[in-house]
Order: structure tokens, then sequence, then C-alpha cells
DNA sequence: GGCATAATTTTACGCGCGTAAAATTTATAT
DNA sequence: ATATAAATTTTACGCGCGTAAAATTATGCC
């Protein structure tokens, strides 16, 4: 970084010794011109450090490089972690991601889906809130812009959908939890934000029929993201009643069973599968906080990895140009053993 | 929105019967035009649904209504819960906000930076990394940034400081431990990520020192952000050891506590204030998650609110062209009692 | 060395809007 | 009604870059 500032790529084409027009093709794409070119514009750039205005960039080009990255609830460490993952690898494609979070509001949802419209974005990596998703308002938007849905699967929209196997989620903890204890019984929200949680009660009952074990679902009460609150609240409750058929309980997710697990602390109950335990937990997400749950909760995890990997390359390889038919990817989970069940 | 896609304002313009100039002057400031034009014109939009592009918009305007804010770690759901508070705030104040994580790495702050500094932005709200962030590269960037700091202070940079009063947190904390039981001892980490890890252990000491108490400091190894991991580990030696002077821990944040409380846990130790309880924990920064901790976990709690809106306002006001000298403000916490201590 | 091909340069235009200055209209006060 | 201020319109230019077409140059290959 020596010389004067540069004030355009004009300026900057001019002390590198290459044309505009062949500038402004490198910075679309370093690759596209020869290497005897970009070997020279790289040197004038150690020299001047410029950066193409991206405003007047992408006023003009057809198609952008920016990414949206779309969670319903960023303050929930699962989908933040997932955006982050998926943030990286959009930065190592040469994209520039931008991150949001509906925050659990379906209006909210709809307004980031505008906003990122202005935003011309070349591709969206999509989580929909789910249930309380503007079906049409999604439906339209991936109709403009190129977006795969993750996570959470809405009908056939968008360009492919990628997320985690909830069969198998289900049915493979269920297997655990029957062939080292009782027969769970499995722990909902009656109106569940994500679609998810009717395949995992499903799954559950499917699995129940198949081991030959009647089937328990205790559904509460309770709206919105606040699901520790919700599994607190609920976990109270049908402690209180004796609701619990079985001294195994399978939650539909690890925000709810971390709720219960305070609940049961609250009323004195010891978890886990020592002797002098009364009940067994088990989640299912693989949330980044299980590990610190007292007692450390048994879960089945998304493959964060393969999830987001799986989500960009789809991405990428449609934004390029190869179309292929709707597809749905469902990527199986890992059983992480510890002390709750 | 009846009428065929508006192309652009010059379209706009003339369907709602306004001059282009003045149609700018009212996106630019709505209440910078006649409230009848503004009514001619808020009809026309609903009309056709047009929105100026905003990559035209930001390349002309001296100044964009971009505002970026920037956390350590988006994963943590203290800061995602603060970042998604300043976001409604520049939402409600007609600022365009983004988001960006530093995910704990300096290297990676430094690049947020130079993309927000493309950006444009009007205004940043920025959360320092802290001990590791590149001081040069902040010192610069807020020099040409109307920059913002909040949540950990490095030293006198930006228009301005907002966070919490740290010297205050630990005091108050620390006398209603003392009032209630043993006196604590703090438990934190050797080499903090965060500078206001320096003011807890400075205010524990003071504190003590006042209440006539002999201090105790366990300083446990530890690089990064994975504070739980830290402190279970941490935790455990400190266990094995024997090195917890009193029955009573103060940890320097909720995370370190989260750990330590899986620490105690594993080693079969009953934490709580009960008569079965072997030994109180307390934490600091009421954390999303330390409600749902086994025990609940006590711990002072920032003023999420206030923080946030002081910050906010203090920036919107700089932009808006009030300068006023640089300036820290720190805000006090609220204990909140649970069963941990 | 000559040729086909690819890369680059030249030239020129346009994107959608901000903005400034002067002319004109409208609102407000006297 | 008239003067004055404020808002709006007209006109015109420029921002920084993408992009297209044609002309030129470089590269690889036999």
């Amino acid at each position: 970084m020596t010389g004067g500032k540069i004030r355009n790529m004009e300026e900057f084409a001019r002390v590198s010794g290459i044309s505009r027009p062949t500038v402004s093709k490198y910075f679309n794409d370093p690759g596209s011109v020869r290497s005897s070119t970009r070997a020279r514009i790289e040197a004038a750039l150690e020299q001047h450090d410029y950066r193409p205005n991206i405003y007047a960039m992408n006023q003009n080009r057809k198609l952008t490089k920016n990414v949206g990255v779309v969670v319903p609830l960023l303050s929930d460490p699962y989908f933040a972690e997932i955006a982050r993952n998926l943030e990286q690898r959009c930065i190592a494609a040469g994209y520039r991601p931008t991150l949001f979070s509906s925050h659990g509001d379906p209006a909210f949802e709809v307004e980031v889906l505008e906003t990122l419209r202005s935003l011309k974005p070349a591709g969206v990596l999509l989580a929909p809130l789910g249930r309380a998703s503007d079906r049409q308002a999604l439906e339209k938007f991936c109709s403009d812009v190129p977006t795969l849905i993750f996570d959470s699967s809405v009908d056939e929209i968008g360009l492919a959908f990628v997320g985690s196997d909830n069969f198998q989620f289900t049915a493979h903890i269920t297997d655990y939890l029957c062939r080292t204890g009782e027969p769970p019984c499995f722990f909902e929200m009656k109106t569940p934000a994500n679609p998810n949680a009717h395949r995992r009660r499903q799954s559950y009952l499917n699995a129940m029929q198949e081991f030959g074990h009647t089937p328990h679902v205790i559904s509460i009460d309770g709206e919105g993201w606040g699901f520790e609150e919700i599994g607190r609240l609920g976990g109270h409750e049908a402690l209180q009643k004796g609701s619990f058929s079985t001294n195994t309980i399978l939650c539909s997710n690890d925000r709810l069973a971390i709720g219960l697990l305070t609940a049961c602390y609250e009323k004195n109950i010891r978890v886990g599968r020592g002797d002098d335990c009364a009940i067994r937990v088990a989640g299912q997400d693989g949330h980044p906080h299980s590990r610190y749950t007292c007692p450390p909760l048994t879960t089945i995890s998304h493959n964060y990895d393969a999830v987001s990997q799986t989500a960009a390359e789809a991405l990428f390889t449609a934004i390029e140009g190869q179309v292929s038919p709707w597809k749905s990817t469902r990527l199986e989970g890992k059983l992480i053993l510890r002390d709750s069940a």
C-alpha cells in the first residue's frame, strides 16, 4: 500500500497498466483473464489496495455475488451454528453472505424476504419458520430468487430441500431407548412451530409399533419459540398429573428437553440412567448446549457439517447454471450418548 | 398492487404525478416533503409497490442508511440477544442494519471491518473481541467510520462506549453472597478474551477487602470462546485439587458457571443454597440460558434493553450531526436470585 | 512462418438514482 | 391582496461500474 488513493476502477486500471473492462472482468472472475494479466493486476492491488465500489458493481451486474442466509431464530445456538457454517462456505466459494433472522415472527420473515429481494441476491439459503410461515409469500419469493430451503421443509418450493432425516432421528433414538430401559413416551408441543416435529412424532409412533410397544404422546401447550420455558411449564404439569406413562421421556427436541430437565430439578426428580435416578430424558437435535445440561443430555445430533455442505453446494451448483429437478435430501443423525438416558 | 411493474423511480414518479427529485427526497426522508405530497406518493406506493434500487441509491448518496452491527460471537445467545435488540432499534429509527459476527477470530474481525467499510455505513455498533482485537485496525476503522463501541471497551476509540458497569456487577453480587453465606472465591479464566473480566476480578478483590474478607481467585487455563468447556475442565481440576477455598464460587461469567455446574454434576457435588448442598455457584451476565441450568443460576444480569437503547441512540445522535466528546456509559446490572446461590 | 483462436483494448452506452441550481408553484403571514 | 418563505419542478450532470461490439493483439499449434 504505497501510492495515493485510488478513486475508481478507471484510475486503478491506469496504474496497473490494464484496460478498465479487463480489470472489471478480473474482479468478476479472476480466472477469466490471462494469468500474466492477473499477475499484473494483483501486483497493482498490493500497491494500492483498491476495492471496487460494490454498489456500482451490483447495480449493473446481471447477477450479484450476494447470498442471503435466513434462519428462523438466530438466538437459538443451533441456528446460529448452522448459519455460521453456511456463512463460511459462502465466503469460501466467493460469495458475499448476509445473515438474517426471522426472529420467530412470520411477519418479520416476510419483511426479511422483501429486504432480500431488493438485495438482488444470486441465491438464498432459507430455513423457514415452518407452520407459521406465509406460504404464499415464500412461494412467490422462491419463484423470483433461486432459493434453497434447509432445516425445515415447506412443500416442494425452491430449488431443493436439505435437512435432517427426522424419521431416522426418532427411530434411531427410540430404538436405543427401548433397548436400554423402559420404552419411552414422547414429549412434544401440541402446536409445534416446526414441521419436523410432526415427522418425529410419527416416527416415534411407527417405531413403537414396530417394536411392539404401546406409544404414549404427551402434547403440551405453548406458543412461540421459547421452547425451554414451554418445556419447563409443560414438564411441571405433566409431572404433577403423572402424565408420563414410563420412566423414559423422549423429547421432540433438545430445547424442550432442557426445559424438562429444569422442571425435574425443580421437582427434585433425579434424571439419568443411574440406579438412583427416577427418569431418563433424551432430546433430539444435538443442540450446542446439550453437552452442558445436568445431567448432560443424551440426544441425536444433526450432522451440521454435512447439512450445510450439501445445502451450500446445491445452491452454488444451481446458481452456476446447473438446472436440476427439485430434490429433497435428508441426512442421518448421530446418536450422542450421555448421562441423561 | 394493481398496475404493471414499475421499473424505476422515473416511472414511479410519473404514475404518482410527482417529479422524480421530489420522490427521491421522499424516500430519503418522508418528512421532508409536504404532507399532501407525501400522501400522494404513499397512495401510489399502495398501488404499485415500488422500491428504490438500493444500489443506485447508495452509490450516489453521501451517507447511506446502513448500520453495521458487529458482535464477537453470534452463537453466544447473549450476543445474539443484544444484536437482535439493536437490529430492531435500527429498523425503528429508519436505518438498515446488517449483522456480523467475528466468530471469536481477530483476523475475521478485521475482515468484517473491511467488508463493512465497503458498505459505506452511516454508522457501526461494534462489540470488539477485546484482548485479541487488532487495536490498530480497530482504531483506523473508527477514524473512518462513525463507530460506537459497546459491551467491551478498547481504549477511548470510536464515538463513545456503552456497556455494563462491571465494578457494580461484581461488587453487588459479591455483597449478596457475603451476606447470605460464606464469602465467595472467584472463578475465572487466566487469559480472558474479554477485558470486562479484569474489571470483575478487580471489583471482587475490592469488595472482599471492603467487607473484611480474604479474597481467593482461581484462574483456570483455556483459550478461545468455548467458555462452557473451559469452565467444565477448569472446574474438574479445581474440584480435584480442592482449590476452592470456600463453599461459594462466584464465576466471572455465566458461561463459565454453566461449565462449572456441569463439572459439579459430573463429580456428584450438589449445588445450591439448600442444606443438602455442598457449594453455591453464581454467575454474571444474566445469560439467556441461565434460567434453565440445574440448579437455575443466580446471576447479575445486564440491562439488555438499556444498554442497547443507550448505544443505539448515541449512534443515531452522532450520525444525525450532534458531535459530542467521547464518553463512557456504564449501566448497572440487576441481581437475579435463583437456586444456585 | 502462417493460421485459428483466445484474450485484450477501444469505444460507447446505459443502469437508477443523488444532487445542485434556477425557475416556478404553493403555503403562510401580514 | 401582497410579500415572503417554503416546497416543488425543471433541467442537467455525474456517480462507478457492467457490458456489448468491433478492432487489435497475443498465444498456441502444425
